[in-house]
DNA sequence: ATTGGAATGTCAACAACACTGACGTATGTT
DNA sequence: AACATACGTCAGTGTTGTTGACATTCCAAT
């Protein structure tokens, strides 16, 4: 399984970034990296009595309004128990409303409220400035190259869920 | 803070890709990505009574053999505590070796054993696998603009440290 | 030689966040 | 009527992180 052989040529490129050193930094570049990207809203959120949890569902419940307990559920990817522990503080403080279904009443449609939105926004704000500073610094072309590979290291049922949201979007 | 502005030409180029919606799936992307980043080391790891932690001790202290305690935190950016209770059951279990320092007898120094080894190996394996799955498929190119905005995503420090950790390994 | 500080280890308590398993209720579907 | 689905909840457990307090060992400076 390890790819320690010398690099070969392959179909008439360098197959030198894929070497065992490579692929270690990238896994490394990883590690480092998501630390970043979590740090700046893991600050907001450490003074209030919620985590990253919370900053997930109301991410997600900001990115697609009315959105069902269960598509939130596959969408997060945790357990229904797990999730419930955190709607139920956001809803008691006010923060996601949760609406009985029109068509289907076992359904429940989770929305933000305005003090939702607002704290949504205030995490988001903080996360967007790092990934604008990054993507800055980075030029398109290397952004453009950033989304082909995390795209490609999702599992496959992530992706569907990823181009999914980014059709919503636009 | 938040940057709905319709693009504008900047210094010869579009800025398109600096947009709140291209940020907001650049996120999602890292999110979505992350999980399969450590789904496969995972899966192995839950069998044992062992959890991320511990592949992230195992990984850098056979990234770099000899590292010391205090070193070890900087790099996984934990209190003492949790790392000791994560070293203590490795050391326990025969997979981490805990060597008194020559120079400093108060430096422990941490080395693999060829059962840490072993255990280091099958899970790197496994997150290089997707990691050379993913690189292949995005290309050289795109590789590397994966590695130059994950670098700029990082704290200052943790970029020292992620340099320092890319000149060890070549 | 004593003192101060650094590196390490350990104990206890706690919180966030995940899990499993079991059960209940309301609703929809066949 | 029987079964399935969506959601919520209770109880228990595990990993990983945190603080705070305290002890030990050892180096280095006065």
């Amino acid at each position: 399984m390890s790819d320690t052989r010398a690099p070969s040529p392959y179909s008439g490129e360098s197959l030198l970034f894929l070497t065992d050193e490579q692929l270690r930094q990238g896994i490394e570049a990883m590690f480092f990296a998501y630390r970043g990207f979590t740090a700046d809203p893991d600050r907001i959120l450490s003074d209030m009595a919620y985590g990253r949890a919370h900053h997930r569902a109301v991410h997600f419940i900001n990115r697609a309004p009315g959105t069902t307990v269960n598509n939130l559920l596959n969408i997060l990817g945790v357990t229904k128990q797990s999730l419930n522990r955190v709607l139920r503080t956001l809803i008691e403080d006010g923060l996601v409303e949760s609406l009985v279904g029109k068509a289907d009443k076992r359904e429940r449609h989770l929305y933000l409220t305005d003090k939702g939105k607002t704290l949504e926004q205030s995490l988001s704000d903080a996360q967007r400035a790092r990934m604008r500073s990054a993507f800055r610094d980075a030029g398109p072309d290397a952004v453009a190259g950033f989304r082909t590979v995390l795209e490609a290291m999702m599992d496959t049922e992530m992706q569907r869920a990823y181009t999914r949201l980014k059709e919503t979007g636009q």
